[in-house]
DNA sequence: TTGTGTGAATCCCTTCACAGCG
DNA sequence: CGCTGTGAAGGGATTCACACAA
């Protein structure tokens, strides 16, 4: 559910400690939904949160957490050492969130080993023995369109439990693999939609 | 409506010349969806398509790019030179898909004439000069979550038309001025999420 | 016969309204 | 009282099913 994320979001605005609360009134004022919406969102997953009072704020971020699954690291490996890899990897809220960047990889011999920070870039002929003995969690995949199903394939096969997508196709996984597709000319697309039909309505 | 983009990445695998067509069925296929939800999307434009027969392929990409607004060229800027901006400036298929990046503001000193091929980033004191002189149309928005919003007012009151951010803030704007939020933490953490709770249907 | 276009049925998500607890 | 939790109502989107045109 996209909204948690929101309220997590929207939770480091108040202080953790000392026992403060929130009401579904405040979560929604940011992150831009009523009320009522919150309160059934957080009712999905258990009735935390006091009658006339509100949520307390450190158990709900706790909660949300263990809801995202963000209450642990996860270990990433970052496929595609080019100009959207080497963004990736240095956005710095990644590993603040616990996504862990533990290694990269590229097929481009030019590129290999070279060293990002103390990282060093591996080729991606790597991919299965990196996955199993990193115990990867989760691929960040940021290759060209053509090598996109052929990486996939093999790091399905090693283990790998999601994928995150930057190329333009869509990946064939089995069910239990959930992929996440990230396309930025289709965010334009988007834009450009909503723009030339007047209605501008999120 | 994001489907319609699915559609139009399907398409080019078609022949446009030759008078071919496509089944709703087949469309479906591609873009993972339904035979009747891809009639019903299309319906909403007005029925083109054959009975008995299909779509024309060459008139249905037409009338898709009319509809998504990609049928003109978008005239964008993109304010913040760091390595997302660095990333977005340098991926091929923007300039492919219509939307020209004319213009790269910074306000870091170190990055000010500095030239990207035969870009020279510039001040982004500089914005609202740039968005009237060039006639823009978006903003990608590509700047610290500090500064985001400082931006965004200055170019919405400048006369932009919408804008791409990635900044993790929800941005202030006129209810006519459309923006699209990419955060990539958050398609993580929709990762995670659906990791943690079996399901990984999208 | 084939495959679109579309009302009708269905499902799911959001909003409402209020009972009930602190 | 104030605000949560939740059944009920409402609305929008998906799916079904079939008349109809090529």
């Amino acid at each position: 559910m996209r909204r948690l994320s929101h309220y997590l979001r929207a939770l480091e605005g108040f202080d953790r400690n000392g026992g403060g609360t929130v009401s579904s009134e405040e979560l929604a004022s940011k992150g831009h939904t009523t009320a009522a919406q919150v309160r059934k969102d957080l009712s999905h997953f258990g009735s935390f949160g006091k009658r006339g009072l509100g949520y307390g704020v450190s158990e709900l971020v706790d909660r949300l957490r263990a809801i995202l699954g963000v209450d642990r690291a996860w270990r990433v490996v970052l496929v595609g050492a080019g100009r959207i890899g080497s963004a990736l990897f240095e956005y710095p809220d990644f590993k603040a969130r616990g996504y862990d960047c533990v290694a990269v990889l590229d097929s481009d011999p030019h590129k290999i080993g070279a060293k990002w920070g103390n990282t060093t870039i591996r080729d991606t002929a790597e991919l299965e023995a990196v996955v199993v003995r990193e115990q990867i969690d989760l691929v960040v995949l940021a290759v060209p369109a053509v090598a996109a199903q052929e990486v996939t394939d093999r790091a399905v096969r090693a283990g790998i439990k999601g994928i995150l997508n930057f190329a333009p196709v869509r990946l064939k996984v089995p069910a239990q693999v959930p992929v996440e597709d990230v396309n930025l000319v289709m965010e334009l697309e988007a834009l450009s939609f909503r723009i030339t039909r007047g209605g501008a309505s999120e």
